[in-house]
DNA sequence: GCAATATTTAGATAGTTGTCTAATTATCTG
DNA sequence: CAGATAATTAGACAACTATCTAAATATTGC
């Protein structure tokens, strides 16, 4: 895993409601565009920096390009963070 | 948790370490600075960041300030990741 | 209270990032 | 092939961030 790519593309509250919509099922570019306020080339920016994390990962269909989550890559980083502090097995009081 | 900060405060990999440091309990920050090629006023940002985002604890003793995790969050953190894609409970075929 | 030590705050600067418009590439259809 | 649609790439710009130096604050011990 791309430790610091996948931190920095989490970091943006776009890309990470671009991955929330993507929970769903594969979604085209435009389909997921449709949700947010902004050009559909800055979209493209964000997908670029998913595309690098490994987050996410593309498929041509015809005129259209699908997105997918890469749930492994979620999996690891999630587990990454659960080993970054100390004893604790599964505790959690939240 | 205050999400967008905790995504933002991840991303920096200086403030990876410093949590990556402080699993083995708490430190002074002269004590994590140490370990850092940086001046203690661009530490001191980072640890501002950390403990803006609830990550880090900290307490005056005497004229040193000792930080220590603060587990909670970053357990909320992973948590909040696996709940990031579809079905899968706890497979990872990593 | 003064000097020494530990840390933070203030202000400046270079580099990075998110967004936009305009132009380009790729695919489909008539 | 020409036109339409989907998406990306290129280039520009404002906002943000990491870092530095210098100054300020807090605490200890003489």
């Amino acid at each position: 895993m791309k430790q610091q790519e996948v931190f920095k593309a989490m970091a943006d509250p776009t890309r990470r409601a671009i991955l929330k919509r993507l929970q769903g099922g594969a979604l085209t570019a435009g389909e997921i565009g449709a949700a947010f306020d902004m050009t559909a080339a800055s979209l493209s920016h964000h997908f670029a920096v998913l595309k690098q994390a490994d987050l996410v990962r593309t498929e041509r269909r015809g005129q259209f390009i699908v997105y997918s989550l890469n749930s492994t890559v979620v999996e690891d980083l999630a587990r990454m963070l659960f080993d970054l502090f100390p004893g604790k097995p599964g505790a959690g009081d939240k």
